[in-house]
DNA sequence: TCAAAAGTGTTCTAGATACACCCATGT
DNA sequence: ACATGGGTGTATCTAGAACACTTTTGA
């Protein structure tokens, strides 16, 4: 880039801040802490963190999600970077968001009570210190668009899943209802689940059969994307 | 964010980077300057600059897009932010990237001679400084996929054009031919072009109709996105 | 035997694709 | 009169949408 305006500038922090989605099998969630230090204590927040001078973004996203729910290898990408001026209160602070989807089921209790997190409905998220409520728009907003066309609605899902749950995930997502007929034909349609010989027997008499996702199988069929819905 | 790390944090630089697309009837084109300062003097680069402590992302990309092109309200989005600890020869900057499109008639010369900047071809952009590669393939991935379901060409053509040069846009775009009639019959059922009584002498005997894009239809038609191709 | 969820096929519709000729005009 | 690009219509195909009954099995 050209030098322009070098001289004027002060410190400037950097921080990353997560959005981290979860499925309950019925409702799309958000993860948000209590902050336990000031400025905003004891208010909800997203859970973040301050790049060291050694990390890159992404790695600080990792450190962060992993403090927080002792997994490594979530699914995270970048989402956008917020840089209003005042944005936080302590100063000037930019802040790249993170967008993460975790399998409820993997997420450990105790650490969720360490910091007084909580899984919140997308709808009754409550208000948050600074642009977090923002930034928790446009993840969804990025949920959305991102599960029609690639394969990461299955992060969200147990490795071995039944066709009805992947059905009311995307219904959650979308929050409308599909046809189940039009929505299994398509999901086998595509060629990336695998059935399996095993059946979910909790929510019926008759139980369900499982499926995985297969990624190689994706890979090798839709290098560039597949239409979900 | 919670506070992990604070202490160990060195200054961080922050700055802007912009790829600039441009059309000339042909060909997308990328818009690069000759770097005329140290490290990499001389060597081609996107156009940049440091974000100042009172200005956002967006105000430091709209001034640096005004350095160089003498425009203001450039269509522009905010990319990427480039994270790497070892990007930048001179110490540790982040990158946050801006795309942008202009429309290339409005583009001065003499601000391109002062900068030294050329428009180069997407398949023949020279080796870049840093990362800048990175962002420019970054940013041509963000061009297709946004000019499907977006009406963001039309930012790369003069206000007034006419079908041909629209599908030549198009076909620029996606290095691929369409056929003319389903084209026109596809743009002009999306109810969001204006007919012009003028037409375009220039190319033909008969002359081709000029159209404008509208933006008051456009909201009103298809608030949620449309589906170009 | 019955309640409760699982599984499955066909018709209809709309949008996408493929394809070729006449039109208007300046020289 | 002719060369050049501009403009237009129809048939086919494909994917998505609408829609309801039978199967399995544990209690």
């Amino acid at each position: 880039m050209e030098l322009t305006g070098r001289k004027k500038i002060k410190r400037i922090l950097i921080a990353v801040d997560c959005i981290i989605f979860g499925f309950d099998g019925a409702e799309i969630k958000a993860l948000l802490i209590k902050r336990g230090f000031k400025p905003e204590k004891g208010k909800w927040s997203l859970m973040g963190g301050f790049i060291k001078d050694d990390e890159t973004a992404d790695d600080a996203a990792s450190r962060v999600l992993y403090q927080l729910t002792g997994m490594r290898r979530i699914y995270m990408e970048q989402l956008y970077t917020f840089t209003d001026v005042n944005r936080d209160a302590a100063g000037r602070v930019i802040s790249i968001a993170y967008f993460a989807l975790i399998n409820v089921d993997d997420y450990s209790t105790q650490l969720q009570l360490a910091h007084e997190a909580r899984w919140f409905r997308l709808d009754e998220v409550p208000s948050l210190i600074f642009d977090h409520k923002k930034m928790v728009a446009k993840a969804q907003d990025l949920l959305k668009q991102k599960v029609a066309t690639h394969p990461i609605g299955f992060e969200l899902l147990p490795s071995k899943f039944t066709l009805l749950q992947l059905q009311n995930l995307y219904e959650a997502i979308y929050q409308m209802s599909l046809d189940k007929r039009n929505f299994t034909k398509k999901m086998l349609s595509l060629g990336i689940l695998q059935k399996l010989n095993e059946k979910q027997k909790e929510s019926s008499r008759k139980g369900a059969f499982y499926y995985m996702f297969d990624y190689s199988k994706y890979d090798r069929l839709h290098a560039n994307g597949v239409k979900f819905l």
